[in-house]
DNA sequence: TATGAATGAGACTTCATTCAT
DNA sequence: AATGAATGAAGTCTCATTCAT
């Protein structure tokens, strides 16, 4: 298949020289997300990628070689608009809570934005282990973002000295875009601050993280 | 749902009226596990099931009308292997956290011991409408059971009230699934031991079950 | 294929020995004319033939080789019921007129009451050449009764003499199985004692025979 | 029914942009016309229909959709081709006679010209819907132009007033095609000008119409 | 660069017919 | 005589990819 380079750098081809090229490039890439998003991954034809580009059937391969690369080429720009999510936010809030709280939620706003194609994104890597791999690597970035979190936690005191911090923040994490995969599919309207809430009161419970009282819900019933 | 008869009539076409017919059918059923398993569902070919059965290509289709209509079949059996993880066990375990750890040890037992048909299961599920509901089915299953105890342990007392244990029982089930998930795929030998706890441990303390001492592992580090 | 013994008669098979035998057979028989009546020639299956007999796909095969060769043997009931039309009729009427009346009713009667099979006679005819043959000898049966109805009317000075009698009897008998053919199609409730005196009218002036006055239907307008 | 663009624009796909794509698809009709007049309809195979355009076996489908439509397609080329049948003729023969002979003429001759397709599109009538409609529709233009006729002879006063002209338009064009259809199949070379004439005497006859002297066969035998 | 035509491997299905019980 | 399972040839259709213009 595609060679990779070291490290995260993907060979890559260069991008067309012609603005003219690039024009029908991104085109291209345009159309592909809304094909995917439309038709999942499997169903997806490269004609119809094509045809919603405005380009000739044969125009493709001048930019892609498959399926498969275009749809990775997808993914990096997705990844980059991901980049909050698993960035180390700058701004310095204290409580580990408030914290917490506004990871998860910036979490599914994202994930709730770009619906359509996270889920196809989530059946591609099923197929493709290019996918898989990306996706594991964005996961992963979060999830080595929230294990860093904890470890800190811990030596603080403030965490649960119990908890593997590898293991949670991995089972964290992915108890999150479950939860973000399930809800879009069934109740694509989910109340997401309620949303946010519990799930954060769940992180803060389950790795002893006290919640402030100003956010703990009411209780229940 | 879908409503079943007794025993192993199942909705959807009966069974060949001869020995030698369900005889095939079941060697038919069998060959497909094990192409699925080794091929994904995409890939897996008509023929090569027919082949693996030891079968003329078309006898396939006296019994079968599709490709999916034979994974719905034998996902029908693994739904009956996998009923011990949603149904209410027997025993009377009193301790909340004994109770969670043993269904989640059953849990990532039976994902394991299934592992690389469940793994397609959870990728035919993203492409397919009647799979997913299969899986949605199943899921539930075990959801509600989860949210049945969360909902006594709150009356009791001994879970944390601010917990809404719909939401509750649907995030953690799905954290439970999606760790058996990404651990099949990239660890198959994990440690279930391990696993099971640090696990059981993230539930307890989300929903604010207290941890038996014989259970808290050694602090971290 | 089939051999033909000289003359009419063709080589059939032995009907089955014994009565359960003989009550498949024919079983199948009056399956095979719902059959084909509902699906045409082309699109019966002989295990739709089967099944509507309530025997079994391999019972078929016992009494007819193939799905032709049944409807060879449908054919030869259906040529029985049809024989009122072209045998010569016992009644003696002395008018032309009355007795062209009378065949074209007949014929009419006939083909409406079996609509659904002789269709399908005629879409197999077209493709199967003994069955063609079969179509082309109960055409010609019936010509040949008028072929020779207009030699005796042109010897009696009651014909046109400018009329050549076979051509005339081929092109006449046409218009009349062309004429239930389309109405059938089409309307297959038209009324038939209009059609019945339009036809006959048209027989009549184009053979010149005089009709009688109480026949001729009001000028038109 | 259906509406034609002007000129060679039909209602369905658009042709091909380029004139190498319309050469690929006139070669596909040109193979289709062969091989149907060959093998029939349900017997041609689109396999041989490629090869016999030498193109590719995929290439069919760029153009066509299936057996029916390429059969479509060219059903729509042959009624172009039989637009003198039914067309009012634009000379001026005064004589009814005459021109019943000319009309009768021109569609024997036509038939005759196209003979194979012609038997293969009677043949498809009876097995597709699409394809009946488009006879019935050119038998009816051929239908109506008898009928006006009719009734203008009729208001001359030089056609028999208790002929009902929609039926007999009906049956005297249906005599017609049914004897083209009769002749071709059983002997191909069957003399035209006298079945011209037979035909066009027990036409003008049949409606009532005076057969000039000259054109009266010599009395039979 | 762009276009759209051409290719052909590959999979799916159907069903008449044969066979074992 | 009856049953229903098994067979496999035959044909359809799709679509990623290559090519000629």
């Amino acid at each position: 298949m595609a060679l990779y380079a070291r490290g995260s750098d993907r060979v890559t081809r260069p991008l067309p020289p012609t603005a003219r090229g690039r024009r029908s490039r991104q085109a291209l890439l345009d159309a592909a997300r809304e094909v995917f998003a439309r038709d999942g991954f499997a169903d997806a034809r490269i004609t119809d990628i094509a045809d919603a580009a405005g380009a000739a059937h044969g125009s493709f391969y001048r930019y892609f070689d498959s399926k498969e690369e275009i749809f990775v080429a997808l993914l990096r720009d997705l990844i980059d608009e991901l980049r909050p999510v698993w960035s180390e936010s700058a701004d310095e809030l204290t409580d580990p809570y408030e914290r917490l709280l506004r990871a998860n939620r910036v979490y599914l706003e994202t994930y709730r934005a770009n619906q359509p194609i996270m889920i196809v994104w989530e059946q591609v890597a099923t197929l493709n282990e290019h996918v898989e791999q990306l996706r594991r690597e964005s996961n992963d970035k979060f999830a080595e973002r929230i294990e860093r979190a904890i470890v800190r936690w811990q030596s603080d005191g403030t965490a649960d000295p119990a908890i593997e911090p590898k293991t949670a923040a991995s089972a964290l994490t992915g108890m999150l875009s479950n939860f973000a995969y399930r809800w879009s599919v069934r109740e694509p309207d989910f109340d997401l601050d309620t949303a946010a809430e519990q799930l954060s009161l769940l992180w803060a419970n389950a790795l002893g993280l006290r919640v402030p009282a100003n956010h703990a819900p009411a209780p229940n019933r």
